[in-house]
DNA sequence: TTGCTCCTCACGTCACGTGAGGTGGC
DNA sequence: TTGCTCCTCACGTCACGTGAGGTGGC
């Protein structure tokens, strides 16, 4: 048996550390994605080889779940866009969540401003005390 | 053993479903929130009380986590609020934590930029594709 | 041979969800 | 008495974290 590395073009695979690093995640984690079969990359061996298809659908899981889908959403969304087209009640479906996330995000920033705002003025009589401590 | 409801005036305390249907959340949630040591209603018997105290808390709990803090941040930055100013230490203390708090706030917002302009553009393609599908 | 990276279990954790089974006052 | 709301366990779940213990190629 001839395993060898030489059958792909180099620069088109990527190794597991490499996923990890490029996207700030562990090893765990992309484990964890391809046991649920969001992703399946190739085995040589035991060892994962990620293809741009493995490391494009990675991507779509991260950014997924920052706008706060949960896994299962998430394969369901990305499978979605890998087969093809997609019929008209797929999109509305699509864009039913969308329409959710997008109100979800608004509340979320909405929040952070308000901290951010709470934040400054405690900040502020922070520094006013520590002033009159000082003298 | 008299038990009454009438030592205290009526609006100023709220039963566990009051405060969960207010804030969408169940009453396990208050409950643990209470485990926790974040919250720490009044017992009448078995039944707990919430004083305006708890529910400003439970305000303040929701919103940490909508941005994002676990809750033992949450917990730490409540007490914050709570315990009177102090001595310089402390205030220094303070003011290092609420710098960090704006800078990942800042981070957070950046993000949230991000993803609302990615389903704005995702959304206008989905209705796209449904508009072709139409004709 | 030594190091490094890779692997597979498998239990732990965090923030609750979800019954099971029981109590108390209008 | 019947309903409703409240309660306390306590196991389940989701998305991984975190070792334990072992393999493979430069």
């Amino acid at each position: 048996m001839t395993s060898g590395r030489s059958s792909t073009p180099s620069g088109e695979t990527w190794t597991i550390a490499e996923l990890a690093d490029e996207f700030d995640v562990t090893h765990r984690t992309i484990r964890h994605y391809e046991q649920l079969g969001l992703i399946s990359p190739e085995r040589r061996g035991t060892t994962r080889v990620f293809h741009r298809r493995d490391r494009t659908r990675l991507a779509l899981i991260l950014r997924g779940k920052r706008i706060g889908f949960d896994l299962e959403e998430i394969r369901r969304i990305i499978d979605m866009y890998d087969e093809q087209p997609g019929e008209a009640g797929q999109l509305a479906y699509l864009l039913d969540q969308i329409k959710e996330r997008t109100a979800e995000l608004e509340r979320r920033r909405q929040d952070i401003d308000d901290s951010l705002a709470e934040l400054g003025s405690l900040a502020k009589r922070c520094r006013a005390d520590l002033r009159a401590l000082r003298r």
